[in-house]
DNA sequence: CCTACCGATCGGTAGG
DNA sequence: CCTACCGATCGGTAGG
């Protein structure tokens, strides 16, 4: 949320420079409407990418899959994008900046609460679910199982971008560990915890399986003790 | 280890073979000794594929690829293997039923002891470890992560093999669910306690991670009750 | 953003 | 198993 006024900006300029430059280097209106247009369309890029590249992978989905999705011819989309693994980046980048924004909202949503650390972390997990099996929740499984697609720079981004969204979890898990109620440690329970739940993407089934709060109840009872 | 002699043989009688058949195409013995060549090449192609097919992903993996791995020319895969994902397959088949086996003997010789159910499931999980992250561990990653890859009725087998590897693990957590040792609804926990496992291959580094056995311990730790 | 196109690569095959 | 090859597809680009 935090940074799409500033993508659209930027591509605002570039695009009237482009086009200055190839029909109309003479001067005509500045064109407002067609700046939010190529914003816009890069996000619909971004978002078709999404789908496609978790239904098939992104190996087997090609740009013109892409470009056909949302209507372009197939060398349109390298308008936008210099190339496929750089699509491939916004859909993750994308993906992690929403959920880091979602998260930070959940969590202060619940304060009003004055929530233990117990609660704190259940709101996490009841989240972590919704970004990864809720509607329109494409680009965190983009994440996890195609990072190995990324050049090395951009591995690097999302490894910064996943630390930014682990970071609330770490003292929670800490505080938790000392209260005896997390047994393992801490290191190797915040691992393996993220490994159930982000496992989930490959068998969760919206329309058969339990609800999402039901998952995540399973998952606290399943990671913390019942009792100190 | 108990696989490396036999392979060692392949190549010898390979290099055997292949002279023959350039250089005397006139009227060789018939070939006892090829046959069981031709057995050890696609034992040999398979273990090549697993290992790209893990490391590159299945797509990224080229038939080109994996034949010069095993010293062949591109078409010589083809064969061997109908088809690329007929190859994926046999990676993947293999490693199930060799999984299988080593479960169900790990399962064997911890019954001396006379193992209750906790430590029953204990020797589950340091085995499963052991068949994700041990030496020569390439063949169930791959089975894990390229699923998509494969046919509707390649799924089926594999869903089959799957569910013949889980069987021994269901009773185990009903009997911990009835020992008020795990907390959480059986299925889920199933299916969160793979997922919990099986996410280690995307992070575990043999070099710098901890042991098998430490790991196997924390998992326990944070899935299984303290008390009952 | 479209049109037209290129070089590279890929899975797979025929024929020996 | 090699040799020689094919049709298809792919990421990407020039030029407007």
């Amino acid at each position: 949320m935090s940074h799409s006024s500033p993508l659209l900006e930027i591509s605002d300029s570039r695009a009237s420079g482009l086009v200055n430059a190839a029909k109309r280097p003479r001067g005509r209106p500045r064109k407002t409407a067609d700046e939010r247009d190529d914003g816009n369309r890069r996000k619909v890029l971004i978002a078709a990418a999404a789908k496609l590249f978790r239904t098939q992978g992104f190996d087997a989905t090609s740009t013109r899959d892409i470009a056909a999705a949302v209507g372009m011819h197939s060398g349109s989309p390298f308008y936008h994008f210099e190339s496929k693994s750089a699509l491939l980046c916004a859909v993750m980048e994308e993906g992690m900046r929403a959920a880091i924004a979602r998260q930070d909202a959940a969590l202060k949503a619940a304060e009003t609460g004055e929530p233990n650390a117990r609660e704190k972390l259940a709101v996490l997990v009841r989240n972590h679910f919704d970004v990864l099996l809720g509607p329109g929740s494409d680009f965190i499984p983009v994440m996890l199982y195609e990072s190995r697609s990324l050049s090395q720079a951009q591995r690097g981004l999302m490894a910064t971008l996943q630390g930014e969204y682990e970071a609330p979890w770490v003292p929670l898990l800490q505080a938790l560990h000392g209260q005896g109620l997390l047994k393992a440690d801490v290191k190797l329970s915040r691992l393996l915890i993220f490994g159930a739940l982000n496992w989930s993407v490959q068998w969760y089934d919206r329309s058969k399986s339990a609800s999402l709060d039901t998952l995540a109840q399973a998952a606290m009872a399943l990671f913390i003790q019942e009792t100190a």
